[in-house]
DNA sequence: CCAAAAGTGTTTAGGGTACACCCATGT
DNA sequence: ACATGGGTGTACCCTAAACACTTTTGG
């Protein structure tokens, strides 16, 4: 036996929904798609899952081509497979949510696709079902983000508390106590305070902070609350 | 154009873990596989998507083929992709999880694939990587029922206290302090209480309680805290 | 010296937890 | 009357939220 009998076989594609955050805003990696149907509209970056690689490795293999990146992190999001999503042929798509420091990313590396960063307020008409994607992962980040500390994938590897209170509030879209916010954070435990500070946006300088990286892996899946619950 | 040119197709799946809960312990209903290969092996409940259906309709149609049940909980869990997850050939499998009220359950509507309820604790050996869905999806009930009301989907229309109590010491695993229990739950202001009593496992007799249906669903998103936190 | 952002401490209120006794009833 | 499970109240602690002033330094 190597066949199942009078089934229809469908394609199978990972879209991923790729977060970056430039210090001012949360923003979104878009394409202009590089083939028809649909051909140079804006889309989500994604691609066929060939015969020889799971789902996970479709997607890191997307993501890698676009941005060059490897080891960032990404999560399933959700399946998509309305019989009319796609339509040329039916595609079940795979949904991957990316959070990657957007200054690790470099544009040139994919200038094929066109790539550019949209602000999640001005996303433009997406194709197919993609618009429903990024709203399921907007959605999606916003409350994983609220019980776990996943937003420091967005942040370079030294980051000060002030802009890590700006990610939260951009991702929030609302203003958060910042004496509140910082004991909170720092009671977590999770931040090692540095030497040197960022001075190109106060003339005081902020400190630095690194992520205990042991301790975030190990309290990842431990609830937090860095912000308020309501 | 009506193909994409040089891709490979694969069969696409949904398997069900189908949760419930028979006032002593959590459940799953597992059936013997109706066919090549692994035929009469333990297995989840699942099927092939049909060209004319998306994933959801497929995971309802195939619950209700086993259960006669519909309009039950239901949602996705995760897409299993793995190249070599069906010996057969490669399948896509978008894996659901549902909460059924067990007594609504008729067994005799399916009993084609020999279905059972078989503890969680006692769980055989499954095809395939059902075991892994499993244990994905008693992983995401546990994290799920510790903020939202879903448990009440496992309970009949009218349930008591203790009831309700037993089954969230099922989900969890330990014991919780009774008195603290019904004081958050009542607080949440999702049940209404019965004037009748519930008189077959005590003298005394517990009061029934309702879930208010429309509490319920405008509250479902918010965050509850019915268990400790640790 | 002034503007601009960083950094820090206290008070208060509400919720969570721990804990023990009385109630109702069938036998 | 007694055993069994149902139902309730309180005291304490701790955490979360609200709130404002001082510090640093570049220009």
């Amino acid at each position: 036996m190597d066949r199942y009998l009078n089934q229809t076989r469908f394609l199978t594609a990972v879209d991923c929904i790729i977060f970056g955050f430039d210090g001012e805003e949360l923003k979104l990696l878009l394409i202009h798609r590089g083939f028809e149907p649909e051909k140079d509209k804006w889309s989500l970056m994604g691609g066929f899952v060939q015969s020889n690689e799971s789902l996970d490795e479709a997607a890191n293999r997307v993501l890698k081509q676009l941005t060059g990146l490897k080891g960032v992190y990404m999560e399933q999001l959700n399946a998509f497979g309305h019989p009319e999503r796609d339509a040329v042929e039916r595609t079940i798509s795979v949904a991957y949510f990316a959070l990657i420091d957007i200054h690790q990313y470099e544009k040139q590396l994919s200038d094929h696709y066109h790539p550019e960063w949209i602000s999640l307020k001005k996303i433009p008409k997406l194709i197919f079902d993609h618009k429903e994607m990024v709203t399921m992962a907007k959605a999606r980040l916003r409350y994983k983000a609220a019980l776990h500390p996943i937003l420091f994938e967005l942040l370079p590897e030294k980051f000060t508390l002030p802009q890590l209170l700006s990610l939260y509030e951009s991702v929030y879209e609302k203003q958060f106590d910042k004496r509140n916010f910082s004991r909170k954070v720092l009671s977590a435990g999770l931040l090692v305070k540095q030497k040197d500070k960022e001075k190109l946006s106060s003339k005081k300088g902020a400190f630095y902070f690194k992520l205990d990286k042991r301790k975030y892996k190990t309290n990842f899946h431990q609830i937090l609350n860095f912000i308020p619950i309501t």
